[in-house]
DNA sequence: CTAAATAAGAAACTATTAGTATCTTAATTC
DNA sequence: GAATTAAGATACTAATAGTTTCTTATTTAG
């Protein structure tokens, strides 16, 4: 005998494909309940009991997406590199990497909702996502230090996470993420601010 | 006698007012002609007449706040710093400045939006921007050569401009932007990228 | 100064759609 | 095998985006 109703987990996966799919083809701004009941084969209320809006709809597909794929951490990234530059590169390339498939989704269409509501969901993603590039970069730094590339691993956070702040603007504006900008970055700002030797402020 | 009804540009000031009183207030995802004609004190047809969709009115009300304000664009900005870091320092305070003004504005609600649509006039203004702002660097970095205080000026512009991508990024993500930031980046990130010796990568 | 043209403003109307409620029945559980 | 749970279908309601029509104030032209 063939299931003529899905449910549970089942349905749910069924729920987060369609949705993953429209927001892949339609964009955030264009997702709601019920193209996502037509194209998941289920019915608008089934969707209701579940989520509120299609944002949390939006967020939880996203959510899972990133949980059963574990989708290319930064964090377990084996680094093979011989120098600062190549582990840079290396960890970056793969950020990129794991960024594209966000760019897919459009989550710059969510992010003005989520600054609107000063969704907490968001904020605790990316702040998530910060510890672990964090993490990520400070491995790099401890490597370069091993090797006695560099000089300062003492950094703020927030300078530590300024490649990927960058790189993720420019995946928010749709500018392209291409290999040559890693490059540039690296070689004309990241490497000299690593190197650098003093912080005395010049002001004469 | 008393006017009864405006028209022409001082109908369309009273409406401009309107939208930014709104986007400030509710936010552009909360931004309709309905409510926009109430505040104006005018009627949604004649709104419907002059703009599509609250998208193009809200760009058009912006659009003419910068031309009319000519909100401190930082090309016109004198500079009075006696090192590289001072000028820094007062150009990026400056550009800070002008994008609060935005923010205020919340056109990170905007932006999704206008990536969905591939929107031309956003992209404009934004290499726009990029223009005056790449001017406005070089201006800094010339002062800089002149006193004989750096190395490179001719860095590409993807470089030049990331210290504005930086700033913009914190600005969308609704990220405190201070003082203190401003000398992180600078000490930590421009300075030694604008003063970085060679360029030879060790690839070893 | 008056007639014609233009555009503002009011109001009613239509169509879409988000969200809810109700009911039937398949699937599961006890 | 009965009771419970939840899926799925359908219909309904309310809100609202967008359109249309009409009246009248204001401007322009003769």
């Amino acid at each position: 005998m063939v299931q003529k109703r899905r449910r549970g987990a089942d349905l749910e996966q069924a729920i987060y494909q369609a949705t993953l799919q429209i927001l892949k083809s339609k964009g955030f701004l264009n997702l709601n309940f019920a193209d996502v009941a037509d194209l998941a084969k289920t019915s608008k209320s089934v969707i209701y009991r579940r989520w509120q809006t299609p944002f949390s709809l939006a967020i939880a597909a996203i959510q899972d997406k990133i949980k059963t794929e574990n989708h290319g951490r930064t964090d377990e990234l084996t680094l093979t590199g011989h120098s600062l530059r190549e582990d840079l590169l290396q960890l970056l390339h793969r950020f990129i990497i794991s960024m594209q498939a966000f760019r897919d989704f459009r989550i710059a269409e969510l992010l003005g909702e989520a600054t609107q509501k000063q969704n907490t969901t968001i904020q605790q993603l990316i702040s998530e996502g910060n510890a672990i590039d964090l993490n990520a970069l400070d491995h790099v730094l401890e490597r370069a230090k091993k090797r006695g590339e560099i000089i300062k691993t003492d950094l703020p956070e927030e300078i530590k996470l300024l490649p990927f702040d960058w790189l993720r603007f420019h995946l928010f504006t749709n500018q392209p993420l291409t290999e040559h900008k890693l490059e540039l970055l690296i070689d004309d700002v990241l490497l000299p601010s690593y190197h650098y030797e003093s912080r005395i402020n010049p002001t004469q």
